[in-house]
DNA sequence: ACGACCTTATAAAACGATTTTCATCGTAAA
DNA sequence: TTTACGATGAAAATCGTTTTATAAGGTCGT
């Protein structure tokens, strides 16, 4: 047996396949990217060297000198975030988990920055060459540092008819999709439950809402519910409307966090679902589907968004382009809490 | 109005910082750092300089120059995995998003190697100091071939008694947890339905369902059915017993999608869940809650795992330890798919 | 036989930080 | 007064790759 050395061998370069293949490091180089012509031969003999020797290349050093990493980041900023429940990991996760592979099929990482504090630290430690930003407020700070600084980003629920690059969530039709559900199911007395930020979701529910009820000939309720306090804060918030003797027998709460605090009102209030009151949330996660009974929501198709928006920021970094991209539609999800 | 320079400024590098603040980029990047001494007063001039500039550092050259990326990924293996069913990809994503908070806290970045084919080469393509591998088989090949190159790794799902760094998860009691459940509730005729790799999981669970079942004076059935086609599988198996005849008041199927496959089965042949049958699976994520009934399920407490796991990680790759850690032990969830 | 031109490979210059080695200047200890 | 030492910076070496400029042969047409 040969005396195992102990401290780490030094790491094999592209130096030492090289020489091993008799050429400069250059042509090995160009052997591996294929940005030249390597003669068959050559070729062969550094392959060989390669596989010998077990050199496996330097990423960072090779990040260096083409400034490029090869790395796309996905990140949510929103601080509450994960304070509001588990909708927006969960979203963030569902973009991730698509993201990743269709980055992976062109060679590309997937980082994850998760919605911390300090993001701007977070997102200043971590190398990439664009990212993915999932429904930005109109006037997010990161972003804008990052588009200053000349890095590609890529918005992930962009209004219809917002700046910038992006792809469309079509928020409006979220709404109406939601909306028209609930009233075909004889709804009449129906509040809306919104966050309090300048999210695009919010802004839109509410505009969507306002007409259609407003349509129908109904009266309009709208609940603002701060985010960090979103179960207690709706569940607060119907349990005062029956209270106070408002008629009520439907509630939208796109966020999922206030549908289930929803639920819980509703529960404690000895109201059943759908029987007495319908219930319909947004986004089709864990909490719409582990309520009982699981919520009518809608399939937003994220897998496909993040798809589309994945591929389009690798365009924009490849060939510069910025392009506005249209998302598909999403697609009512009829459960339990609106019918039967 | 001054005239916009319309290529990209040179980035500002260390060098620049420096000759504004009047110092070496040595002292500049002591100052950053902090790893040796500065004078207050320099040390200001730098801080103010950097502002000034805009200096973003270059992650890529230091990484270079120190061996480090400041990067962790996390990887699971098993290709038929996204075929499996969301199952595993949910798996992935719950330990991705809680590794990635955890990182972060520790200053590293979490990148995302999906389960794809040509694993090896995703692996090699993308830059990190140390890896998080979800539930290997016993002998994966890029587990060997990274810890060889000296990387450190922790795997999740350790066996009790495996070698090598990881978390540990009690497979065996959480086998005993469902199995006792399911015996308590009344059940008598229990077949188990496993996927046939060499997972640990699957390994455990026939063990333990083999001795309990023997203990208890029952008639042991396992049926293995392929994880590429886990739901149709575990469905024909189902129904291949019933029309067989055989009695059968329960199920255990571990892997969601064929419990999703059993639920499908028993609703063909006309049987009630949990009133003719009870059924449970181990991982309590999107299929197990949106079956209907939901399934009685475990809590895997995979946020604490990777908590853990990546916490040692990092460890790891900063001091060289390599240590097993025990993981949190399972829970059970009971659902309306075994009570009531 | 002579440029013109193509192919292939080399040498050397980046890329932008960190780390190591040396100076320099005070100041405390002997 | 001398020596030693601590504190602070500058200069230069270094990390491993890609890219650029350059050279060495070969082929071809005239």
């Amino acid at each position: 047996m040969e005396d195992q050395v102990r401290r780490p061998r030094r790491r094999v370069t592209v130096v030492d396949v090289a020489s091993a293949a008799g050429v400069s490091p250059g042509t090995v180089s160009n052997a591996i990217s294929g940005k030249r012509k390597v003669d068959q031969d050559t070729r062969a003999r550094i392959d060989r060297a390669i596989l010998e020797l077990g050199y496996v290349p330097n990423l960072a050093a090779r990040g260096m000198r083409t400034g490029r990493t090869n790395t796309i980041a996905v990140f949510s900023s929103m601080p509450t975030a994960v304070a509001a429940g588990s909708a927006r990991l969960g979203f963030l996760m569902e973009v991730a988990a698509s993201a990743a592979v269709t980055a992976l099929e062109h060679n590309m990482a997937l980082v994850l920055v998760p919605p911390i504090r300090e993001a701007s630290k977070a997102l200043s430690s971590v190398p990439f060459d664009g990212l993915l930003m999932i429904e930005p407020e109109e006037d997010d700070a990161n972003l804008a540092r990052l588009r200053q600084r000349g890095i590609p980003t890529m918005v992930i629920g962009l209004r219809d008819g917002a700046p910038g690059p992006g792809v469309t969530m079509n928020f409006q039709r979220m709404a109406e999709l939601l909306i028209s559900h609930l009233l075909e199911t004889g709804v009449r007395h129906m509040p809306l439950i919104l966050g309090q930020s300048t999210r695009q979701s919010n802004l839109f529910f509410r505009q969507t809402y306002e007409r259609m009820m407003a349509q129908a000939g109904l009266a309009a309720r709208v609940h603002v519910v701060p985010e960090a306090d979103a179960e207690r804060g709706a569940s607060a918030a119907i349990l005062q409307d029956i209270a106070a003797g408002l008629p009520i027998d439907g509630v939208l709460a796109p966020i999922d966090a206030m549908a289930a605090g929803t639920m819980a009102a509703l529960r404690q209030a000895g109201l059943s679902v759908p029987g007495d009151v319908k219930v319909a949330t947004r986004y089709d996660g864990f909490r719409a589907r582990s309520e009982t009974p699981p919520l009518t929501a809608l399939n937003l198709r994220l897998d496909e968004v993040a798809q589309i928006a994945t591929a389009g920021l690798i365009g924009a970094i490849e060939t510069g382009g910025a392009p506005i991209l249209t998302g598909p539609e999403p697609r009512l999800v009829v459960r339990s809490s609106t019918v039967g």
